[in-house]
DNA sequence: ACAGTTTCCCGTAAATGC
DNA sequence: TGCATTTACGGGAAACTG
């Protein structure tokens, strides 16, 4: 009897295939009720094959429900995956490619967050194929009432799709944001009339797929795609998106863009449109206008972790001074290989927002000022460049002290022996320059003196090493070398006597092969 | 009876209206027989008015008859200008503008051609409308038939015609030849994707006229004509004239080009098209091609006076020292504003042409070789350059020896008190470059010394009075400056201290307004 | 008038073509 | 392969434009 209330407990479309079952030989009332007197063998085979029929069923039907049951046990744990990734890994992975951006040396490489999602991808589409064979044997059995099992399934499959179709959503991801080719330190700046490079990986490791892009642009009008010049065909071929100024007056290097990625996907039978936009970007027309551009992606990637706001400089919110100076010490990092120590962020605090000492909210406009001659940012960026062209060696090997004030100078070098110097960025000249300072005693009194600070001209014709070592003053009708040591006591042979006139080649990057490689060419066109 | 022997001999449609004057009377047979007998009195009074109107036929007749004459004889003489204007003096005013285009100082103003051709047509005109008074007047006569008067006024009024179809169709001149704004000194180089201006002009003071332009290109494909830039209409807008790269295996800087510009002038009654060409010019990709293009544009200019030959460069023509020399000098004239001296020419006649002594025919690649570093105008042109960026002073007030070999220049100092130098231009550096020679005195002998030449990139930082001022010699310990006399004699003083840290502007030449100014964009497009 | 913005175009370097 | 020619684009300056 215990089989017979299994056989009640079944699903319906189980109980039907009994019935079936009984209906092709005699009517379940009949063997109940044992009638089948007159043939009592022949009763009793066909008794015994029905009862090896029912407990077929009835196996087949527990077994479903077992694995049922751990699919979903699977399921429900990929679902956390699922979201763990989308939300919580992907979302990081997002942030630490801002930081990168603005020159933070953290890793941005995607292999971890490709082995998850591939693997969650995996378990899903073999869930649903799992669930597909359960449901074909299902339907051999010809249930094809709303039985709760075959509900369940049919949920369960829904449940599947649309972690899949999560994953795939956030598949595609801008593995390297749009950055012009000369202009590698400083992505998200692109000028029209030059090429710039983006780049968009599907981070599941499928290659069924097409990619198509589009692109969306606010309040100028740009065409992007020059026809021979991008890997992936646009339709129609030439501008794509054109908006128009805004009403709100910002400048051309405070009007944030974003660049949309769009494509059509097919993975496993499952079809959909998944798309990737850049981080906000900006669009200039001269190369004069890049180092403001950069002050404003700068200070917002800084700022904008979350929303991807267009309009943050309408009202651009301010920094903590660590935050800021910890980017500051980036671009020394990406343009010098040497961050910025303590003392040299310090002048730059005093610089930028005077000498406060508690902890500092620094706002934009002190820090990239209009006025240009008033804008500690352009200062500190022709640093950079002076650096970049003219110093890399001696700012990597931390020979320039360069961030130093005058007073602070004098303080450091009296105490020291006459011939001791260090070198300092011109703190008014706001193309980069650099000078060198010295101490000498006269008479016991300790005097520092300094030079007219070098600029780029100059530097071009011959290097600061070369000028340090042929450095000549005429005192009383006899010339020296009044340079001696480095400051704090470096020999001046130890520190300069190996760069000799060596041309320094900027490190050009290595082109990678790479999934999906888009170069666009963003030409201004017109301004309504 | 005279005057009837005269009435006889008139024209067929005068001698109409006297006989339409009698019949309207009587008939002249009537008249001659004297059959009026009965009203002798009213017959007289007829008579008398007849033979009145008789006398104005006949002086009309005879004055019709001279005033051809005096036309005719005005317009023989105006064919004698036209024909000198058109076939003496324009020539000769192109070839003077050819001269100016590669530096001659000769003068290409337009003021006496513009005049006599203004006056002449003027004349033309003038005369037309004599002869079509005259044949009004005949025609009032009613002599509608081929006489002899009538055929004659036809004649000349063709003959006045083709006069001023002839002034007319030469009238239109390319007054300023196509040039980019930044080449003045270097005209009919244009440079794909940068801009240029040409200039025609109608040398007739009439301004009923609608002008078109259209071009016509030789061997390569450009597009003439951006939307924005040109003066004139393009119908249809945008490429024009396109023809294809030639068998020959030219460079592009011996690739010969014409634009042609083409117009629809209506002048009084008259309906002709006209049109002017530019002369050859050349097209370059890059400005790296500028100076051998001028080279070419040089030697054609110098060669080829007459015929407008394209495929010049084939076999180029070679030239007689003398031109080559007169041209040179020109280009300092133009750079620098003062010519070379006898010396000058006699050491680049060396250095072009090697040592001999008659007169030397020079070929066009002994001048201008494809290997670059065996050209000799590559060299020059590195000179010139270098007086035009950093040496204008200097070589105009003539401190500059420049051309003289490293003999030559022992030879000058020898003699000469220690101290004294020379500037000589570099013969190796390529790209312009300029040291000094100073004789000193050891031992009683003479010694020449010559520095390292001095690069652009260095007169860039320093100029070279200051080089010269500040130069320095260590010898024994002891550190001056041994320049002191500029060659023959001229204290250092004298002739460098006027030159203090001045910024050379070029000379922008004034833009004036003209007649008929055209601004063309030409951009390559595609070579088939 | 003027400042922010764009265009122009040389000169160098690199890419392309032949 | 090497050379001739073209393209790319930074940088300075001029031109544009509201």
């Amino acid at each position: 009897m215990a089989q017979w209330q299994a056989l009640l407990q079944l699903d319906s479309g189980l109980q039907r295939q009994v019935s079936q079952l009984y209906e092709r030989t005699f009517s379940r009332e009949i063997r109940h009720y044992n009638q089948f007197q007159n043939e009592p063998q022949n009763l009793a085979r066909i008794l015994s094959h029905c009862l090896k029929e029912e407990k077929k069923i009835l196996a087949l039907a527990s077994k479903t429900q077992i694995v049922l049951q751990q699919l979903c046990g699977i399921l429900n744990h990929t679902s956390q995956v699922v979201a763990t990734l989308t939300d919580v890994e992907l979302p990081k992975w997002k942030h630490r490619q801002q930081m990168a951006c603005i020159g933070s040396p953290v890793d941005t490489s995607l292999d971890h967050l490709q082995k998850w999602f591939t693997v969650a991808a995996e378990v899903i589409v073999g869930i649903r194929e799992q669930l597909l064979k359960l449901q074909e044997q299902n339907n051999k059995y010809n249930c094809t009432d709303a039985s709760s099992l075959a509900a369940n399934m049919v949920e369960i499959q829904k449940f599947a799709l649309s972690l899949l179709t999560k994953l795939l959503t956030n598949a595609l991801v801008v593995e390297k944001q749009p950055v012009m080719q000369n202009f590698s330190q400083r992505p998200l700046i692109l000028k029209t009339g030059v090429g710039f490079k983006a780049k968009c990986k599907l981070i599941n490791c499928f290659n069924q797929h097409k990619l198509t892009q589009t692109s969306c642009c606010r309040f100028r009008h740009f065409e992007f795609g020059r026809d021979d010049k991008k890997v992936l065909d646009v339709e129609p071929p030439g501008a794509l998106i054109a908006e128009f100024r805004n009403m709100i007056r910002l400048g051309v290097t405070e009007e944030l863009h974003i660049i949309k990625f769009v494509t059509e996907l097919e993975y496993a039978g499952l079809k959909c449109d998944i798309e990737a936009s850049s981080l906000p970007l900006i669009v200039v027309s001269s190369t004069n206008q890049v180092a403001s551009a950069w002050a404003s992606i700068m200070w917002c990637k800084l700022s904008d972790f979350a929303v991807q706001n267009l309009s943050l400089f309408v009202d651009p919110p301010p920094l903590i001074w660590e935050q800021l100076a910890q980017v500051l010490s980036w671009q020394f990092l990406s343009v010098g290989e040497r961050e910025l120590d303590e003392d040299q962020l310090s002048m730059l605090r005093d610089k930028i927002a005077g000498e406060y000492l508690a902890e500092l909210f620094i706002g934009f406009t002190k820090f990239s000022s209009k006025v240009s001659n008033e804008s500690p940012w352009i200062w500190i960026d022709g640093i950079l460049d002076l650096i970049k062209k003219h110093l890399v060696d001696l700012w990597r090997d931390g020979y320039i002290m360069g961030f130093v004030s005058r007073e602070r100078t004098e303080f450091l070098l009296k105490p020291k022996r006459p011939g001791t110097f260090v070198l300092r960025f011109s703190e008014t000249n706001k193309d980069g320059a650099i000078s060198f300072s010295w101490v000498d005693h006269t008479n016991g009194e300790p005097h520092v003196h300094a030079v007219r600070p070098f600029i780029k001209k100059e530097l071009l014709s011959m290097s600061l090493s070369d000028l340090i070592y042929h450095y000549i003053l005429t005192h009383q009708g006899e010339t020296k070398n009044p340079l001696l040591y480095l400051y704090p006591d470096i020999h001046i042979d130890t520190a300069f006597r190996r760069y000799g006139i060596i041309p320094t080649p900027p490190p050009s990057p290595p082109t990678e092969p790479m999934d999906v490689s888009l170069n666009f060419y963003c030409q201004f066109s017109a301004v309504l």
